[in-house]
DNA sequence: CTCCGCAATCTTGTATGGTAGATGCTCCAC
DNA sequence: GTGGAGCATCTACCATACAAGATTGCGGAG
C-alpha cells in the first residue's frame, strides 16, 4: 500500500522528513511505536537511503530514538522535557515581550490588534486549525518585532514536544481565554508597561503547565 | 594521508561529527571552505556514507551548508545569527540566575565559590583550556541547580557559533575580569538577592557584544 | 578578441547488497 | 517441566554503484 507523497517537493529525503513528522505530531504515529526503516521505505515506495536520513533528522529533533542495530522507536513524550521546553520558551518570550513593550514600534499595536480580530472570527466560526495558526502567527510576531525572529525558529522546534500534548487534548483549550490574554498582552504593549507585559506572558504561557499534568492522566503510556 | 580517527567511539557517523566539529570550532576548517564527502571520506579513511551522515547532522546545527548537487561549505559566521544566539543565551541564563538566587539550595554557594577558586589556578598556571572548561560549567552548574540542565545543552549548540568567534579572539579575553564576574554573581546568589543577580548576570555575558564587533573587523572575510 | 555551446568532471541524491550486533524462538538436554 | 544453547531473523550501519543536476573550461563560430 504504498502511501503517495507530495511529488514537486525538493527530495525525497525532505519528503519523508515532512510526512514522519505530520505523522507524529498527529498521533497517527504514537509515541512508543517501533518503526524501521525497510518499514518505513515500503510504505512509502522509496529506497531505505532517504528514509535513514529523514530519521536522523528526526533523531536530532527528539522526535525519534534510534536504538542501533536493535530499532527506531518513536520517542514517548518526556515530561521533564515538556517543563524545560517550556522554561525556555518562557524566557525567551519573556525577553522578547520587555523588548517589544519598552520600544514599541509605532505599527506594532495595530498590527498585534490586527491579529487578535482574526482570531476572534476563526473563534466564532469554530475553525480549530486556523484559530492555531493566529494564535501561532501571534507570537511569532511578537518575535519579529524584537527583531528575534530566528529565536522564534528555536521555539518552534521545542514547541513540537507540546504540540503533540495539545493534539491529545484537541477541544479542551478555550480560546476565549486565550485571545483575553492575548488583548491583555496587546494592552500593556500599548500603555508601554513592560511589567504589566511581562506578567500578562507569563501567566498566558503557564496555562500549559495544567494541561500536561492532565495528559499525563489520560494517556499515561504516551509518557516515560 | 588518512588521519587517524579514536576507534573505540560508537559509531563512525558519530566520530565523524566531533572530529569536523573540532576542526570547525578550531578553524582548521575556516568559514567559507568548500568541502565534499568524499573529500572528507578520503581524508578519513572512511565511506562517503557515515561522511554524509555528519554533514547532515552538522548543517542541522548550522555549522555546515548543503548546497544540493553542487557543493558543501563551512558556513560562514552570521553576525545576526549570533547577535540571537547571545539573546537566547542571556533569556535562559538570566531566567536560571533568578530562580537559583531566590531558592539557593544550601550547598550552591559552596559548589559554586569552588568552581571560582579553580578558575582562579587555571588563571595563575595560564591554562588557557582549563579555565574555559571551567568558565563553561560555571555557568552549566547554574543550569543544574535551577533544575534545567537541558535547558543547558540547548544554550550548548548555541554557543558553538560564538565559540568560534572566540577562538579568533584567543588572548584577548581577561580571565581575571570573568573571575571577578563569576565572583559578583555567586555573591549575589548567597545574598539571595535577585535582582541584583540578574544584573550581574546581564553584564557579564554582554562583554561578548563588543567581541563580536572586534572580531568583525579583524576577520571579515569570516561573516557573511 | 568575444561569446556561445557542449562535454568532461565535479557535486550531492538515491538504490542496493552485505555485515555485525541484538532479539527471540525452537529444540534438545536434563 | 524447565533451562540453556544455538540458529533464524530481525535491526541499523556501512560500502559501493549509479543517477542527475551544476560547474568549469575548452574550442569553435562569428
Amino acid at each position: 500500500m504504498a502511501q503517495v507523497l507530495e511529488t514537486n517537493e525538493e527530495t525525497i529525503a525532505l519528503r519523508v522528513v515532512r510526512a514522519l513528522r505530520d505523522e507524529i505530531v498527529t498521533m497517527a504515529l504514537r509515541p512508543g511505536d517501533v518503526i524501521s526503516e525497510s518499514d518505513i521505505a515500503g510504505r512509502y515506495g522509496v529506497s531505505r537511503q532517504p528514509v535513514r536520513e529523514a530519521f536522523i533528522r528526526l533523531a536530532q529533533q527528539g522526535l525519534l530514538l534510534i536504538r542501533p542495530k536493535r530499532a527506531t522507536v518513536v520517542k514517548k513524550i518526556s515530561p521533564d522535557g515538556v517543563r524545560q521546553s517550556r522554561f525556555i520558551r518562557e524566557s525567551i518570550e519573556v525577553e522578547i515581550i520587555r523588548r517589544v513593550a519598552a520600544k514599541p514600534g509605532k505599527d506594532a499595536l495595530a498590527v498585534l490588534n490586527g491579529l487578535i480580530a482574526d482570531q476572534e472570527k476563526a473563534s466564532a466560526a469554530n475553525d480549530r486549525a486556523a484559530f492555531h495558526t493566529l494564535d501561532e502567527l501571534f507570537h511569532r510576531t511578537l518575535a519579529r518585532l524584537a527583531g528575534v525572529e530566528y529565536a522564534w525558529q528555536l521555539i518552534d522546534d521545542h514547541k513540537i514536544q507540546l504540540d503533540r500534548v495539545r493534539y491529545l487534548t484537541l477541544g479542551v483549550s478555550s480560546s476565549q481565554r486565550a485571545i483575553a490574554e492575548h488583548k491583555e498582552i496587546a494592552a500593556a504593549v500599548g500603555r508601554a508597561d513592560v511589567a504589566a507585559a511581562e506578567q500578562a506572558m507569563r501567566e498566558h504561557l503557564e496555562r500549559a503547565e495544567v494541561l500536561l499534568a492532565q495528559t499525563i492522566e489520560d494517556f499515561p503510556d504516551y509518557f516515560e
